[in-house]
DNA sequence: TAGGATGATTGGCG
DNA sequence: CGCCAATCATCCTA
């Protein structure tokens, strides 16, 4: 009670004034009740009643002629142990609860599709390995890449933009209502845990607003997400000289046909692929060899005189004097012996 | 347009 | 984690 009398302000005085100060009408009615605490009640709750029926002025006046009545203390304690009976039997339903799952879930994916959470350079880790996956040629690939990530930044500031309104929205209502609540504890008991609660209730009701928010946000990224992902299987055969390269080191190497993540990256820095791209072709180049060796003994053959004819090229710049390179005699991995 | 070629994905294994 | 094997999805050509 004692966070009341203070929010109230009602450090006495109240006594102090007279019916005169109050400038009512009825002042002289009210003279003739004074000391009959009952009449003087109904008076006040009339007067509360009458309030509605007046003009701003009027009523603003009236306000503060009640709060300012020597029985406010009286009625506003009895205001306080009806609200002490019934408040006692609200307790206890209104628990704290705990954050809700839903909206910890929606955040999380939120966050983990960079929509929420602070800005990565320039998108999502999932638009990074999607990006790093997309196939094809690379060119499609980057415009994908940021075809996606313009997409989701769009997605990103839509969202941030309606929950910071919905934030905005929702402190304001807030201290809107504190301020009411506030007003009215001039009038009736209001304790601080009751704004407590009553911002809460707010807060509560505006949370389902925002949960509606990620939910929809979770779902436009979901969907860009799966056209982004449908788009990656597009792919694009690799152009002619990056084949080339690619073969020119798989039958140069046939007795040992996996590059190390050094040769890897340099081949795909010649072709123009990313090195899982490299990786993939030679997973692929070395099941689809293995099963039919004899298909495939025609393409071995010409890159074998292909590298051949290079090696003897460059064998015979460097040592014009020297005599002339054999055929295949830079090699260590000769194929041909591989393919019979 | 059918069917082969080819790049990517997936699940299992060591 | 890298690789294999199977499979998918698309490209390409006759």
């Amino acid at each position: 009670m004692d966070d009341q009398t203070r929010m109230l302000g009602l450090g006495g005085g109240l006594g102090a004034l007279s019916q005169a100060d109050v400038g009512d009408p009825d002042s002289a009615r009210k003279q003739q009740a004074l000391g009959q605490p009952q009449q003087d009640i109904g008076d006040i709750l009339q007067q509360i009643m009458a309030i509605t029926d007046e003009s701003l002025d009027e009523a603003q006046a009236r306000k503060h002629a009640l709060n300012c009545h020597r029985m406010k203390p009286a009625l506003f304690s009895v205001l306080c142990e009806i609200k002490e009976k019934t408040v006692l039997s609200i307790r206890g339903v209104q628990e704290e609860d705990p954050p809700d799952p839903q909206i910890m879930r929606l955040d999380n994916m939120l966050l983990a599709e960079g929509v929420s959470g602070p800005e990565k350079g320039g998108g999502s880790a999932a638009a990074a390995a999607a990006a790093a996956a997309a196939g094809g040629s690379p060119n499609d690939g980057s415009i994908e890449h940021s075809d996606y990530r313009a997409k989701l930044a769009q997605i990103r500031q839509i969202y941030h933009s309606e929950l910071e309104k919905y934030e905005q929205a929702c402190s304001e209502f807030t201290t809107h209502v504190m301020n009411l609540l506030r007003e009215q504890s001039r009038t009736r008991p209001i304790s601080p845990k009751e704004i407590e609660r009553m911002v809460a209730i707010i807060h509560r009701k505006f949370s389902s607003i925002q949960m509606q928010l990620k939910q929809s946000t979770c779902e436009a990224v979901m969907i860009l997400r799966s056209r982004f992902l449908d788009a990656r299987r597009k792919r694009r055969n690799f152009n002619k000289q990056a084949t080339e390269v690619l073969n020119e080191y798989f039958y140069s190497h046939l007795s040992n046909p996996y590059p190390s993540e050094e040769a890897k990256e340099e081949l795909a820095k010649k072709c123009g692929i990313t090195v899982s791209q490299v990786s993939n072709w030679f997973g692929n180049k070395r099941i689809r060899y293995k099963k039919n060796i004899g298909k495939f003994q025609e393409e071995a053959n010409l890159y074998a005189v292909k590298t051949a004819v290079d090696a003897a090229n460059v064998s015979a710049q460097a040592s014009q004097a020297n005599s002339p390179a054999t055929p295949n005699s830079g090699n260590p991995d000769n194929y041909t012996c591989q393919c019979r």
